[in-house]
DNA sequence: TTCATTTTTTGATAAATGTCAAATGGAAGA
DNA sequence: TCTTCCATTTGACATTTATCAAAAAATGAA
């Protein structure tokens, strides 16, 4: 749980009290190797901080499994697009890796809003962060080739290729595992 | 401005008070085609609504324009990297069409939303979109050949591929403008 | 260790896309 | 209308990447 409270200090540091309403509606969750967080069509209602562990999120395209995101220690994670939307989730979540979660159903993140402005700004400034994280990997993959993917992961996220098999990071650069491992050797 | 209130009333409605706040906060700007927003280096200090006209979001590499984004009527835009770090821009901003915006600069966004919790939330709930948005691109650019890149366009965003030169669309695809330019041709 | 399973690499070939150069088409201004 | 400029298309060719099949390497369980 202090990770968590670390984690958020560094996006905005809350008072005493909200910190301890915080901690109230937390519970923890630990998970194995290849479980499921979430499968394709549940809704997903919780927002959770994993504390130790690694995640994937996939979906299914032509019968392939396509990675779009890997999580690690101290993130948010969540099928963002189920949990903002209520709709049931186009993507898997699974672990990498065992892993303990901290989890916050969507009520009680609202309840929380309500009652203390802190959290709603807390909220809104993880969202900015995670927003420009996401347009900066929307940017970095674009227009590149294979090899100079691969040297921009090796270069920005080397953990992703120390903890994760081949197989999930060419499909999260977009190119095929052949590929990759070609252009590993070649460089 | 009734524009401006009629968009926020889709992700928050605001309270009276609250919305003649806000009408305070915005001024008015005008720009003609080909005017540039923000350019390259600069700090973007102001968060703009879009009331009408077209805008494109582009960056160099290898001294190619490579455009991320547009925006048209009714919608959020800044170089959301610059405005929220308040580093220097990596992007060009410019009008494709003329163009009408309000502006609010991010000290007077940050007073209301010490003043007013409604704010916030409203931004909260807006950065919830905007980041599923970016995320849904984000998805359907990856694995994708260049006609189904073109195929997907002119089925979610037909008005993108109606107002915008060709050549700025190849590059939002992530192709060149000879290849988009066969492709539309064999289909 | 040994075996079975999974992951990664390699090879041969096909398909898609990029590059460079030139031609065509269209729009705006003189 | 003519001219100029910019956008788009076309052609020839090179390069990159995908695909399919099989081999090799690594991993984990018995």
């Amino acid at each position: 749980m202090e990770h968590l409270l670390k984690h958020i200090r560094q996006f905005y540091p809350l008072s005493n009290e909200v910190n301890m309403a915080l901690v109230d509606c937390f519970e923890e969750k630990t998970f194995t190797k290849n479980d499921f967080l979430l499968k394709e069509n549940q809704v997903c209602r919780n927002l959770y901080f994993l504390q130790q562990g690694a995640l994937r999120g996939y979906y299914l395209l032509d019968g392939k499994e396509i990675t779009h995101w890997f999580a690690f220690e101290n993130a948010f994670v969540t099928s963002f697009h189920s949990f903002i939307t209520g709709k049931p989730s186009v993507e898997n979540l699974q672990f990498l890796e065992g892993s303990v979660l901290w989890s916050i159903s969507k009520e009680k993140l609202e309840q929380l809003y309500n009652r203390y402005h802190e959290i709603e700004r807390l909220v809104r400034i993880v969202y900015e962060r995670y927003y420009i994280l996401l347009e900066e990997r929307y940017v970095n993959g674009h227009f590149k080739t294979a090899w100079e993917r691969y040297r921009d992961l090796l270069h920005n996220a080397p953990h992703i290729l120390e903890r994760v098999p081949l197989g999930h990071v060419s499909s999260y650069l977009g190119i095929t595992q052949e590929t990759l491992s070609r252009v590993r050797k070649q460089h």
